[in-house]
RNA sequence: GCCGAAGUAGCUCAGCUGGUAGAGCAACGCUCUCGUAAAGCGUAGGUCGUCGGUUCGAAUCCGAUCUUCGGCUCCA
């Protein structure tokens, strides 16, 4: 290959001959005009570049349109740039941190000084956005030299920027420059803002310089843009659905939980319909792990002070926990977690390597405090109940433990269909974050990478996410708004068996440490419940369903035949209710569905004569007559099979 | 905790620049005895989150406070 000209490989696999110094508007434009003119920026050898930089040396390319994820960051990146530019026209004393790309956006933090940034500003500012977007301003690259672009924002009086210049090298500064507004940028960039045709700013909100709260905190603005308004309404609609899941207005209209502030911040209270969910879940669970060899446990919700300065989570978690009480001499806390209760428990009998694995498991309720402005529903609360076990096993039963724990996990996420994200959490290299011996660390997590590796788990690490004690499989699911959430949780701990000196006695007749896993595949009942409120939208599966069968008789001369059915169906284990209102049917069969009800009967003269019960199935309508034998076992086999609800629109 | 926004009937919301509150649904009562997403009529329900201030007069303006929501920070 001359050095004349560039080979490139394109994702179909084929391979072709460009000059040396084409952009890579030149490589689409080779291809198609459309492609040309949709292209945004191209990924080479991984990485995003603009399109219109010459490229030099050869290798995997993609040219990125809307359609692709690098595409939309790259949009969404110049989109920054553009609410940054409309924002220095209307308020020129602006100071600017920083602006990224978001999976749904973008943002720009901004310190506006003493100026409060208002609803009516957003507004103001996506109109000025929308008139930049339309002069087709070029973004334009420029590179510079470390000292000039000191000199450049020390004169534009940018402190912030000249913080990030502190941390970057001599040789490797760019600079974006479109319309009236230079930014320090490694880009890449759109070619034009020509194309940023649809702009939404979607709200305000404070956000610390760096992420410290101990700098000063900048007015952080997140918007959304599109190429077409189409997809901007569409969008907005999207947003509109995902509240309608929200669990927190589903939580209130189904009657799941309320949160009270007489009662307290971050306290749920559980409804009957919430407390009958979270029950069929832990019953669930329970079974579950009974199969699986686990005992099940009970312990206070205090404990002895001392228990959690032996544990080293006193006072380790100090800000995250309630106060200790004080009760005559001594000091009791609200528990923050089970676990110094559970190894206790393995204390209280001297173990032989024959007991082991033991697997303590305890629907365990904690408290934690946490910062009142980070309180959310059931997700985020300051009581509740962990779905938590500790096994203790050998070092020789380690692997095998964790495997049925990263199973046991599974099974229940594939109950309900659920997609999760698997992440090791490790340890960074901030030694002061975590307890015991880093060869004890090094040894965990190699156990439980190689575990991931064996089981083909498909995951992400994370370093700097471990618990102070150990390394951890998180399983990390979105809501309806697209937050993640981390549910279940895997960790192994060697940190633990040392502080509370847990031993087993080995067949070699010594003592031996035994190694813990936490786990709780649920992780917290209440954000779980959150989870799966959203995930069903309120439609839960019929064995979860708080009430199954509503019992609709036509007229109140059927419903002595109702009662008798109704009578039945409760013998034979199911949740179930006459609605013997004054109503005509049809507002019973619409208050019912508003009520999500999985099962709708209704009895009238034709029933009654022919001992058959006329089905409705929530969401999908009338679905004929069947023998009320013929639908009892129906349910009933819906039941024990726990079968997601039927999926429609 | 910090930044921003919002609190009017059980729920969803109206109430313009100050003149002491209104609708729909739900609830309750009566009538209708009804065939797959809302029958009709009537009744009751609010010291407008709370406390203070301005004013002849405050749901409306100002301050404080509480709660909730969206973020930030934190998360064993």
């Amino acid at each position: 290959m001359s050095s004349d000209s560039l080979s490139l490989t394109f994702p179909d696999g084929s391979v072709r001959e460009f000059p040396n110094g084409s952009t890579g508007y030149d490589v689409a434009k080779s291809i198609s005009p459309r492609l040309a003119r949709e292209a945004l920026s191209i990924t080479l050898d991984g990485q995003i570049r603009d399109l219109n930089r010459p490229i030099t040396v050869g290798g995997y390319i993609k040219i990125n349109t809307w359609d692709t994820e690098d595409g939309q960051q790259t949009f969404w990146h110049s989109s920054a740039h553009l609410l940054a530019e409309a924002t220095q026209e209307l308020f020129p004393d602006v100071k600017f941190g920083i602006g990224p790309p978001i999976s749904n956006g973008f943002y720009y933090d901004m310190d506006f000084g003493d100026h409060k940034v208002t609803e009516a500003d957003l507004r103001k500012i996506e109109q000025k956005m929308l008139e930049l977007a339309r002069n087709k301003s070029t973004f334009d690259r420029i590179d510079i030299s470390k000292s000039d672009a000191v000199a450049l924002f020390t004169e534009k009086a940018d402190p912030y920027k000249i913080d990030l210049l502190e941390g970057l090298e001599d040789g490797q500064i760019t600079l974006y420059k479109q319309g009236n507004f230079t930014d320090l940028c490694r880009g890449p960039h759109i070619p034009s803002t020509e194309s940023i045709k649809a702009i939404k700013l979607l709200h305000i909100a404070g956000a610390y310089w760096r992420g410290d709260v101990k700098s000063k905190q900048l007015t952080r603005i997140y918007g959304v843009t599109f190429p077409k308004k189409s997809m901007l309404d569409e969008y907005l609609i999207q947003l509109e659905e995902a509240k309608k899941r929200d669990h927190k207005k589903l939580g209130r209209e189904l009657g799941i939980y309320i949160i009270d502030s007489m009662v307290g911040k971050g306290l749920p209270l559980w409804l009957p319909n919430g407390t009958m969910i979270r029950r069929t879940l832990e019953a669930f669970l329970r079974d579950e792990q009974v199969r699986r060899g686990y005992k099940e446990v009970i312990t206070p919700h205090i404990g002895n002070l001392e228990l959690y300065k032996t544990s080293g989570h006193y006072p380790y978690y100090a800000d995250s926990q309630f106060d200790p009480i004080q009760v005559e001499d001594e000091h009791y806390m609200l528990k923050p977690m089970n676990c110094p209760h559970h190894h206790r428990i393995y204390s209280s009998s001297l173990r032989s390597y024959r007991d082991l694995p033991l697997r303590l498991a305890e629907f365990g309720t904690v408290y934690r405090y946490e910062q009142s402005g980070e309180l959310n529903g059931l997700s985020r609360v300051r009581g509740f109940t962990q779905d938590d076990a500790h096994i203790y096993c050998t070092h020789e039963q380690l692997k095998d433990e964790i495997k049925n724990c990263v199973d046991l996990t599974k099974y229940v996420f594939n109950t309900f269909d659920m997609s999760v994200d698997i992440r090791l959490s490790f340890r960074d290299d901030k030694k002061d974050k975590y307890g015991g011996d880093g060869a004890f660390w090094n040894r965990a997590q190699t156990e439980i990478n190689e575990v991931a590796d064996e089981l083909g788990l498909d995951y992400v690490i994370a370093p700097g996410e471990a618990s102070f004690y150990g390394p951890k499989i998180d399983f990390i699911i979105k809501d309806a708004l697209g937050r993640k959430w981390q549910v279940g949780t895997i960790q192994v701990d060697y940190v633990m068996p040392e502080r509370f000196d847990l031993t087993y006695v080995g067949s070699d007749n010594q003592k031996h440490r035994p190694v813990i896993i936490h786990r709780a595949p649920f992780g917290s009942m209440e954000r779980f419940t959150s989870i799966l409120i959203e995930h069903f939208a309120g439609d839960f599966p019929l064995w979860l369903s708080p009430l199954q069968i509503m019992l609709i008789p036509v007229s109140d001369q059927f419903t002595d035949t109702a009662k008798e059915y109704e009578q039945q169906l409760k013998e034979a284990g199911l949740r179930v209710e006459t609605d013997e209102r004054n109503d005509q049917i049809g507002a019973k069969i619409r208050d019912a569905e508003n009520r999500k009800i999985p099962y709708m009967l209704i009895i009238g003269e034709r029933e009654k004569n022919e001992g058959t019960v006329s089905v409705r199935r929530h969401r999908i309508g009338d679905m004929g007559s069947l023998n009320f034998s013929e639908f009892l076992s129906k349910v009933s086999l819906e039941v024990k099979n726990r079968v997601n609800p039927p999926k429609s629109k």
